[in-house]
DNA sequence: TAGATTGTTAATCGATTAACAATC
DNA sequence: TAGATTGTTAATCGATTAACAATC
């Protein structure tokens, strides 16, 4: 069923956590540090899955491919489990990011106070207009893009944040990938082509927006919706 | 396997189409568009799939869930089955879209220019800060979230867009609901509970990184990894 | 007719879920 | 010991993929 190789502590080793479990992981994170700050100490998995939005038996299924972090008849202590999931991820360190196109969004995301305390820290902008270097947002001066490399180099950069228009961004990834980037974010609408080891989660507004359409539409039918279609 | 009901024309009705389809038909559509003006009257599904990211199995799968819109032989004329998806997807009609929580963030959605043309038309701009009221973004004012209801009603907004701090997310989905609305889209990093038939998709810029920053940990090992745990 | 490409089938894979034995 | 709750099993469900018959 799951090829799960296993470690000689008999946790099964980190490539072995499904897709869909990882991208669970940063909920029951951000439920767990909720839930430790409210003074909680421990929590069973019928609360923790209510506070993250899913059910008792997803959750209990995920947390076991991190180990056997729970007690019986007892629950989960939630300090404890908040710091084996952050391990896990990999937010017990900071990451340092780069954001490429500061227009409305990338200046959003800079300013987002909320990275800094789930494990990223923004030490780099960077445009494409070179009329704008050395403009400071916070603390930080915009960089040329041309400078990609000696920024990612000097600053430590692991992930590329994409925040241009899109015929821009095919661009961008590919200096990205050439200064050693290998984990990118892109805003941008544009399909990006990357070598393999490259990692590319997409985050794009219009689709979101599409897809809650194509539902909506389906729950209060448009007033005319024409069936005849002009054969081509 | 897959209850498809079917209409008289043979087609299976909306409905049964794959949620994992409809999440791609976006993709498809804007790589059609995007084809098409670069002048291209007829598309493979080889092609069509490349520009799409995606293996051409995949997309005529999902293209025979809206039926049977190729030529064998032949491919698709890109204009018509762009229409098709459209229609699908139900952007042939405009939507309008409320967004509450006017930041950095709310700002930059209100600004984006791409909207438009995909279907979205940005209506309302709603705060719960009453200084703020009146304060013009473009061509729309601020109004205060008391006055949600008033708003949705009078601009037949269908969807919302939740750009608030996390605490705040929450009541404004409730005054959402409460309002009408049926489509949520939240930025906020926050759990939602809504009542049954009311959508809601989230857009977590912490999360993606935190994905993200898992696989890029077992990329590049950090130099320090402490296997050792304090037994809570 | 020969070549090309769709639309569909069926096998496989991965994710979800309910149920319950293990055990605190 | 009795009650509670985890961790795991196994069934089910949904998504992906390769292969190819249908057909332009």
């Amino acid at each position: 069923m799951n090829q799960l190789r296993a470690q000689a502590n008999g946790r099964p080793v980190s490539s072995g956590i499904p897709e869909a479990t990882v991208a669970r992981l940063p909920v029951y994170l951000r439920a767990l540090t909720a839930l430790g700050e409210s003074g909680l100490r421990t929590v069973s998995s019928e609360q923790l899955a209510t506070a993250a939005g899913v059910n008792s038996a997803k959750l209990r299924k995920d947390l076991s491919y991190l180990g056997s972090y729970g007690t019986r008849g007892v629950g989960y202590d939630v300090e404890y489990l908040r710091y084996q999931i952050a391990r896990e991820i990999g937010v017990n360190q900071d990451w340092a990011v780069v954001i490429i196109g500061i227009g409305n969004l990338g200046q959003a995301l800079s300013n987002y106070g909320g990275f800094r305390s789930r494990g990223f820290r923004i030490v780099a902008l960077v445009d494409g207009d070179a009329s704008r270097v050395g403009e400071m947002h916070g603390d930080l001066a915009i960089a040329h893009i041309d400078d990609l490399d000696q920024v990612v180099r000097e600053r430590g950069c692991s992930i590329g944040v994409i925040a241009t228009p899109g015929d821009a961004a095919q661009g961008v990834a590919d200096r990205l990938v050439a200064s050693g980037v290998t984990s990118i974010l892109n805003f941008a609408p544009a399909v990006l082509t990357v070598p393999a080891g490259v990692d590319v989660r997409k985050v794009d507004l219009s689709i979101e927006l599409q897809i809650l359409a194509y539902h909506e539409q389906r729950k209060r039918p448009p007033l005319v919706q024409s069936e005849e279609v002009v054969e081509s």
